[in-house]
RNA sequence: GGGAGAUUAGCUCAGUUGGUAGAGCAACUCAUUUACACUGAGAAGGUCACAGGUUCAAGUCCUGUAUCUCCCACCA
């Protein structure tokens, strides 16, 4: 016997040396596993894409457990002989990317990111990325991840850049792609739009005001923000108002603080009568609801507020802050007596998610994604569209889902999918930073060229925008396998089988996924999404900085093991639920990897004699086609609890207590030991694999992980 | 305002199609040169949030109530 059984097992000896063992034979790559006679050439393809991590960021508990469940599934599939490839890659987190850059030169040159100039910065932003990408790939490596590294994309990079410049130019050729001036999220902070998805609702207390824009105008108004009031061009009350229904159509000339009004009374169905006076003072260049109503009734739109949230009108309401001009303009109501009333409200407010800022809705030039217009899908593999139909992207992203070509596990995820769709508003894709993938559009006078690089011809100007993150990462289903090129990659292993990650990105990515995947390849981009829920701390409470409860996967790989760290993130993890974890947990299962190492020395020092009995192996197959069960119906959390709960307490409790002192029963304590070793091999790989090489086989493959799955013929 | 989910042992959670309530941790008793103390044996602990209903049978299905959580939404 291996002397190293006589010491416990230690997972810093093991781990480094098995993933260069599994690394070096080149087998995460499943062509290259066909080619050494492992894989059947015409077997059955399992891909899955990895979730990007951010290219500059850390491993934390979310992103292992979703490489634990990730893994666990290409292991299991790759064992039951699929032509298993899982492609990893990273992503350039563009708009926190260029912030963290700009931030840390700003602080040791002084110098911001206009006297560095866009190509400057770029090569700083590139400088700093390949400087800091090899932490979470190394990380990536630690966790065990059978990735084809062969295959590794970059968001940014050549072969992503140029499909990206393919995707934008054949929608645009599609005409759903436009340029508008609309009212979009602006995030004064960044400096930049940001889409619906990226904005979060934060309650705050707020005053309701309500007053009359002059001593001689008849209808008061209320608001939380008299100071946009400056930008008002109609007041809008409900058509059947019998209050105001006198009033519609009279238009009225006024000063309010220093500002000339020119207010219109329109009726629109939209005001809600009941609220506050039933009146709604209309700024349409500052709120959604108020630019809809104005495009209805073709009032003008004045735009008072500029791109730092400071007021840009002329008088001395001019140059101030939002906030500021607040206060000035109630002031000036009570001044002049117009106030009438001053309610506190609750109130949700727009703030970014990245930056923090308070979202100011401002008319802008963005380019845009039209959801409901209509376009010919000139080749569709979607069950319900035909090649050559009229549909909708929202038509179609509904489609994908509804007919079952894409299978949303868990009820409750497919009904908030439909639901999202259902509310869904074209998609603003231009934002104003400089990292990024800038917009294939070039300008000349009155000329505007759109194609995947610059026009032949001189004095063309390129659109100064980059494209929204999500743009690129929704393409990354195909991106990565070599679209737009017509590869074997392609036709080998698209759509992809499986999608697993957070729910908190179903609208961002998931649905974004499907979206391009239909317009583009005519195919849903995978055909089961797992969704895994959030990691928490013991208690159950979100794990944050300011809570200090985080606990740091690397910490405790490094303590308890990785083997460890995955199985106890998977334990007792319902999909799409959120999950615990705890260092006491952790600890719990480092000790049953030392458990499978005493078995293994324990039956190592048994001769393999006498015949399998019969009964064992039965009751062990019965449990192994349970396991399997479990991993086919994705109750990954019930498969490691049975492999758990038979090795520890049925085959080393009870079968090798039994077993002692009785040579007859030495074969069936290597059969229920090697295929333990395989049922458990998913989700613990380092130290199945380890005891794996350790041992003799008849097997002529070369090691645990690319051997059969029990019972799989 | 709309939608979804949760409520099971002291704590954290499982419980697959309805068929005698489960695990881990904690606490209790005992064992101990044992493959393994990173151990084993045993015992204790639950009106499955509450109230109805369906059923031979309900933690599980239905209705309602309470509390909590999350998501979505342009009530100014």
């Amino acid at each position: 016997m291996n002397e190293k059984f006589l010491k416990p097992y230690s997972p810093e000896e093991t781990e480094a040396r098995i993933y260069s063992l599994w690394e070096e034979s080149g087998f995460f790559n499943p062509d290259k596993a066909v080619e050494a006679g492992l894989i059947s050439p015409t077997a059955e393809a399992f891909s899955i894409v990895l979730p990007p991590p951010n290219v500059t960021g850390v491993l934390h508990m979310g992103s292992a457990l979703m490489l634990a469940v990730e893994d666990i599934y290409v292991r299991f599939e790759r064992m039951r002989g699929k032509r298993t490839l899982w492609i990893p890659g990273t992503d350039s987190a563009a708009i926190a990317t260029q912030a963290r850059v700009e931030k840390d030169i700003q602080k040791a040159e002084g110098k911001s990111r206009h006297d560095l100039g866009r190509e400057g910065l770029l090569k700083r932003i590139d400088s700093f990325v390949d400087s800091s990408k090899s932490t979470i790939l190394s990380q990536v490596r630690g966790m065990g991840a059978s990735v084809d590294w062969s295959r590794y994309a970059y968001t940014m990079d050549e072969k992503r850049y140029r499909a990206v410049m393919e995707a934008f130019v054949r929608l645009y050729n599609k005409g759903l792609i436009y340029r508008g001036n609309r009212i979009v999220n602006w995030d004064p902070k960044g400096q930049t739009t940001i889409s619906d998805d990226e904005i979060v609702y934060e309650e705050r207390d707020a005053k309701l005001y309500t007053f009359k824009y002059s001593k001689d105008f008849p209808i008061p108004i209320s608001t939380t923000r008299p100071e946009t009031k400056v930008g008002d061009t109609a007041v809008a009350v409900h058509p059947d108002d019998p209050r105001y229904k006198e009033f519609i159509g009279q238009e009225f000339d006024l000063t309010f603080v220093d500002v000339q009004l020119h207010i219109k009374v329109v009726g629109d169905k939209e005001v809600d009568p009941e609220f506050g006076t039933g009146a709604l003072g209309v700024t349409p260049a500052h709120s959604h609801t108020d630019w809809e109503i104005a495009e209805r009734h073709d009032l003008p739109k004045i735009s008072v507020i500029n791109e730092y949230a400071k007021m840009s009108v002329e008088g001395k309401l001019g140059g101030k802050k939002v906030i500021e001009a607040r206060e000035e303009v109630v002031a000036w109501l009570k001044d002049e007596g117009l106030l009438e009333k001053e309610d506190s409200i609750k109130q949700n407010i727009s703030t970014a998610e990245r930056t923090g800022g308070i979202v100011e809705p401002l008319p802008k030039l963005q380019w845009f994604l039209n959801m409901n217009k209509e376009f010919v899908l000139d080749h569709s593999e979607i069950p319900g569209i035909a090649s050559g139909s009229t549909t909708t992207l929202k038509k179609m992203m509904s489609t994908a889902v509804d007919s079952g070509a894409v299978t949303i596990l868990g009820e409750n995820f497919q009904k908030t999918y439909f639901h999202w769709i259902d509310n869904l508003r074209d998609w603003c894709i231009s934002r104003q930073i400089w990292f990024g993938h800038r917009i294939p559009v070039w300008y000349k006078d009155d000329e505007i060229f759109v194609g995947v690089s610059a026009p032949e011809g001189k004095g063309f100007e390129q659109d100064p925008d980059v494209l929204d993150t999500w743009f690129s990462s929704a393409l990354w289903t195909f991106s990565t396998l070599g679209w737009p090129n017509d590869t074997e990659d392609l036709r080998t292993y698209h759509p992809t089988a499986l999608l697993e990650t957070g729910y908190d990105i179903l609208f961002f990515w998931v649905a974004r996924m499907i979206l391009m995947s239909g317009a583009l390849m005519g195919q849903v981009p995978f055909k089961t999404v797992y969704l895994h829920g959030l990691v928490r701390d013991g208690q159950g409470r979100k794990i944050s900085k300011s809570l200090g409860n985080n606990i740091d996967p690397l910490d405790m790989s490094a303590k308890f093991g990785t083997d460890a760290v995955r199985i106890s993130l998977i334990m007792g993890m319902a999909q799409g639920t959120d999950s615990k974890i705890s260092e006491d947990k952790i600890r719990g299962y480092k000790n049953f990897a030392n458990k499978i190492w005493n078995i293994t020395r324990f039956v190592l020092s048994q001769e393999k004699s006498g015949e399998i009995k019969t009964d064992l192996k039965d009751e062990f197959d019965a449990i192994a086609k349970e396991i399997t069960h479990d991993l086919e119906k994705y109750q990954l959390h019930l498969g490691a609890e049975k492999i758990y709960h038979y090795i520890w307490h049925r085959f080393a409790d009870e079968i090798i207590e039994e077993s002692k002192g009785k040579e007859e029963y030495g074969a069936t304590l290597y059969y229920i030991l090697e295929n333990s070793l395989k049922l458990l091999h998913p989700f613990m790989p380092f130290v199945t694999e380890e005891i794996w090489q350790s041992m003799e086989h008849e097997s002529t493959r070369p090691m645990l992980m690319m051997e059969t799955w029990p019972l799989h013929s």
